[in-house]
DNA sequence: TTGTATGCGTTATCAG
DNA sequence: CTGATAACGCATACAA
């Protein structure tokens, strides 16, 4: 019998059954190469003893493997990382796989830690994230790793087709009868994914022949300055182009919202004199005043690419191969008609 | 020299510089008692054989500390979870737990399954924010546990004071001389600390000889649904007191934001024909078309204290107790005033 | 179908 | 200050 608070090991189950340890190993892995009769004995054994599960610790000594993932996030704020982790997490419900998250908010000492310790663990995987570090160093690693928009040269990677998602957005605005179209997006690293909204925004306006106003500004740390920004836009445009339809086709849907609030508290009418599409369709989209129209990232999706496309290099890595094919999905995100442009 | 692609091994340094794998261990893990020397000649040779870590399956199995922490939450779709979890998660920067994480939506199997994994990993700990298990059934598991915002009659607890949080609610609303006061609430498990906001804000009400106008209702599992409700109740209460000033405080952010749109919209004034109190104070609250006063629930406060308490209960487990005392603790809200109701 | 022997990478104990 | 040896809990090749 084993000492109260312990936990029940193999050996343990041998000594109560006269068996040994192998076969009660087998019991769990491989029950069809049992009798019966002795499947039976083990099973009491179990009872009696109140065995409550094995140890995956001496399982991944012995095996190496260790069904453990790694997640590198910036943070949890915005709703885009928050759901895309969620649904990533939501696998393990078809998926044997358990995740080690980590925020590192952009802090490259703690990112580099926290890698660390996820090779320390021996994790099968790395889903990452965070954009602290270039894909270079995290191909390095020899590791199977998938980046989920971001940099992504040197590994596989998950984006949103950001470029197709911009054009569907200039587009509807176009087609509703603005203009002027006014692109607002923030300076990120020139190899951001979501860089291509931008040149999609202008590729189609250039295409229509339409007048392309465009504000970039680094991402701005907190909501005051958010707000500051917004502020400084709109007098802008209101400056520039009096009397003109103006559409605006903004990179997320917190500044749509802003957008949105401080056009209706002057008593702007909306989609009448402007219109507003924002990007991912975060809960805030349908919960604003005048519901913003959004050009909705299909997360889900995201979500269980990214895990096909790591499982897939998990299953070559354990072949021996040390290096898979570099491939880059991109998902097809989808125009969320509401009601700060016209109806469709 | 090791092969190629595997990591390298105490023993592996230990061949490289005649020592044997114990010293290798001591020099990480008390390197005070080696000499200059011996330290030197070490360093020498994890360069030489690109040393990146040791692993801490091996150490996980010999000395039973794996600084794993398992956290069961609902989703990450409330802002509350997700800061919460992103708060948590923060603590790696002073501190060397590392956390597995399962979203459980509410899925007792699931539950089960991701409990039965975290023992199998020998986590040191367990961080419960889901509510299907009864804390009874923690407790059973014999592992330190604290629980928050949830039920926690058998477990260590963290908890916001919902009841002072409502009660400083429906106090800001009577001083600014609404003449009724309505709550609008979910009902949840009759034990859930949240329903003691039900509680604060009819005691209030009756202190102050107000009427206290309830409306409780189930957690709306769609925001269709949820905007379908805010209708009834305005009609509801539009019927019931018309020409009144009235005060609403609302169990959530999303539900007032919506009131506080639907109103907007109507052309009604806030703060002046009606105010509203939000609780959470999510972001939705300053990014609502009339910012929300809210309770904000000091969230940075509950992860740290969670965490707190948790080491305790994990050093207490590694002395041979397998049992400490509860302890519960309840975190003060704080009324963040905003246009919803009048300057402060 | 079952058992024996060995190894996985580290720490702990006890000697020297 | 350093080393030999035995654990930790499980899986696997090989033997019976």
């Amino acid at each position: 019998m084993p000492p109260k608070n312990s936990h029940v090991t193999f050996q343990d189950i041998a000594d109560y059954t006269h068996f040994s340890k192998t076969t009660i190993s087998r019991y769990f892995n491989a029950p069809q190469t049992l009798t019966p009769a002795s499947r039976q004995r083990i099973e009491e054994a179990l009872e009696a003893l109140h065995y409550r599960g094995g140890s995956k610790v001496g399982r991944m000594l012995a095996n190496g493997q260790t069904e453990l993932i790694g997640i590198l996030t910036p943070q949890f704020f915005f709703p885009f990382y928050s759901h895309l982790i969620n649904d990533i997490l939501d696998t393990f419900r078809d998926n044997h796989y358990k995740f080690i998250v980590f925020t590192c908010n952009g802090d490259e000492a703690v990112e580099q830690r926290a890698i660390a310790e996820l090779t320390a663990y021996r994790v099968e995987g790395l889903l990452v994230l965070s954009h602290t570090l270039p894909s270079r160093k995290l191909a390095d690693l020899k590791l199977p790793v998938v980046t989920i928009e971001r940099e992504n040269e040197y590994t596989c990677s998950v984006d949103s087709n950001n470029y197709s998602g911009a054009v569907s957005a200039a587009e509807k605005l176009l087609a509703d009868g603005c203009e002027v179209l006014v692109h607002i997006n923030s300076t990120e690293h020139p190899q951001a994914p979501g860089m291509k909204r931008i040149q999609g925004f202008q590729d189609t306006c250039r295409q229509h022949g339409v007048l392309a106003r465009l504000f970039l500004h680094e991402y701005p740390q907190d909501f005051a300055l958010t707000r500051a920004r917004v502020e400084e836009v709109l007098a802008q445009v209101e400056a520039e182009f009096p009397d003109k339809k103006v559409g605006f086709f903004v990179s997320n849907d917190t500044f749509a919202q802003l957008l949105v609030n401080r056009l209706v508290r002057e008593g702007r009418q909306i989609p009448a004199e402007f219109e507003v599409i924002g990007f991912d369709d975060s809960p805030v989209a349908q919960q604003t005043v005048v519901p913003v129209t959004a050009v909705r990232q299909n997360i889900r999706m995201m979500a269980s690419t990214a895990m096909h496309l790591l499982e897939r290099q998990i299953a070559a890595y354990r072949c021996g191969k040390d290096a898979t094919p570099l491939q880059h999905a991109v998902i097809e995100p989808a125009l969320i008609i509401r009601e700060s442009t016209l109806p469709s």
